[in-house]
Order: structure tokens, then C-alpha cells, then sequence
DNA sequence: CTGCATGCAAAAACTTTGCACCGCC
DNA sequence: GGCGGTGCAAAGTTTTTGCATGCAG
């Protein structure tokens, strides 16, 4: 059973104002200035809490911590392998490739995640 | 200037010679048998040159610590949310995805990298 | 010889957890 | 009131790093 917690409120606002994907550090200072007296691990347990539920995402993206996304929808996300920046990405046309994975493999697959990865829009300005 | 080393090489094998994706602690122990004296850390030193290098790959799956793969080329995996375990995958018809992603991208996408997760044969059959 | 690579160990970075107290239901 | 959530801090896990020494070029 899930009791309300306004802790976990905030942390769900505060990630679903956001498009940067911030770190459980990032959250942690962002709700802090809300409620001073949260801790780290009331956050870590959180974020951990809301993507096991599937209203968060958590992204590994192998650079540095984990990170947060607020959109529980399925969508995709590209890392600048510059200034490390997380973007979202709309990518159509993807839907099938579950399917195709499939073939020829004996388990379920249920889902995928992909990173896409390169220069960022200013990276490649300024390069 | 990238100088030669046995323990390198041996680590090269070591990740050449399977294909459960070990972690660094795996490997650590894998060579150890052949190289009593070496280090984690050399360990991660060179896990992390070599997958900088493009010979090996890097999987931060999000579950546990990060896992390596020997098999350089392209290829996608499969990770079993009830096991664990990381299997190979070969997945046709998959290279216009990077052009796909970049419609509407204002960057440059070099590559992807892309985990399915599912239920692996084994788990499939014993539930 | 010169400088990158190693071994060792300490430390950093990241995340989880035990416990007593607090507050939702 | 009962039980899950929180704050705090300690500990766990994973990875990086400083430094003296070793070995390839």
C-alpha cells in the first residue's frame, strides 16, 4: 500500500517541470529549497520508488550518475558525448523493432531503451 | 602513444573468450589466475582505455555494475529483468535508426546504443 | 633512459540501509 | 494506533586516483 508523502510530490513536480534530466543530487537541491530538511536518501528512495512504479524513468547513460526523467512515456533520448547534455527525442517509426529483435530469440522482450549519441545541436556550432 | 602491456592483452583475451559481458570484478578475477599481482585498478584502467579505443564495449545496463563486452562491432543486447543475466543479440535491419533520429534533430547522431530487457528462454520456461 | 603502465592503497563518487521518530490513513 | 515514510548517519558498492616502482620503446 502507497501512502501520500509530500516529499514524493515535490520530487514528482519538481522533475515533471524539467527537461534536463537532473541527477538524484539535482533533485535533492531542487526540493530542498522547498522542504530544508529532506534527505539524500529519502530522494534516492523515491526516484527509486516512482521509476520501479513506471511514473519516472531512470537513465543509465554510463557518463556520470543516473538521471530523471519526469516523462513516463515512451520516448528516446540522445547524450552529447561533448558537454554530456541528455536531450529528448522523438524518434517515429521505432515501434516495431521489439518485433524484429524477437525473431530468432527464444525469450519475451518487452521493451527497449536506446541512446542515441553525438554533438549536441551547440556543441556543433561551436566546433 | 599507446604502449604495450601483457596485462592489457590479457584482458583483451580474457573479454574475447566470453560472452556473458562481465564486470570488472569478473575480469579482475579472470585474469588473476594467469596474473597473480594485478589490480583492480589496472583493471578498470584498461577496461576503460580499451572501450575508449572502440575494442571493447562498455554496457551500463542501470542494474548492478557495469559490464564488458569483447565484441567491438555493432551488435544490440538483451537483459533479463528476472535474472539478470546479458545475452547478445543480433538485430536486422536497424541501421536507418540513426537517420530516423535525426529528422528534426538540430545535432549530429553518431551511433546508438540500445537495450532490450524482457524475459530471457530460461526464465520464460521455469515461470 | 624516458615515460607510460602497474600495483597498492586511499579516497572519491554514488547509492543503499538501519533505526528512531513522524504523520498519513 | 498501526504502518509506511522520513531524516540522519553510517555503511555498502563501484570506480577513480596519487604515488613509487616497473618495463616497453
Amino acid at each position: 500500500m502507497l501512502k501520500y508523502s509530500r516529499q514524493r510530490e515535490a520530487i514528482k513536480t519538481f522533475l515533471a517541470g524539467r527537461y534536463d534530466h537532473p541527477t538524484a543530487e539535482t533533485v535533492y537541491l531542487g526540493i530542498k529549497e522547498e522542504f530544508p530538511n529532506i534527505s539524500l536518501g529519502t530522494v534516492y528512495r523515491n526516484l527509486s520508488l516512482l521509476s520501479d512504479i513506471g511514473e519516472i524513468q531512470k537513465l543509465s547513460t554510463g557518463i556520470g550518475p543516473d538521471r530523471f526523467d519526469g516523462n513516463p512515456a515512451p520516448h528516446y533520448h540522445f547524450i552529447c558525448k561533448h558537454c554530456g547534455s541528455v536531450l529528448d527525442l522523438s524518434v517515429d517509426g521505432l515501434d516495431h523493432i521489439n518485433v524484429l529483435a524477437n525473431q530468432g530469440f527464444d525469450g519475451e522482450i518487452e521493451g527497449h531503451i536506446t541512446y542515441f549519441y553525438g554533438k549536441c545541436a551547440d556543441c556543433k556550432k561551436n566546433s
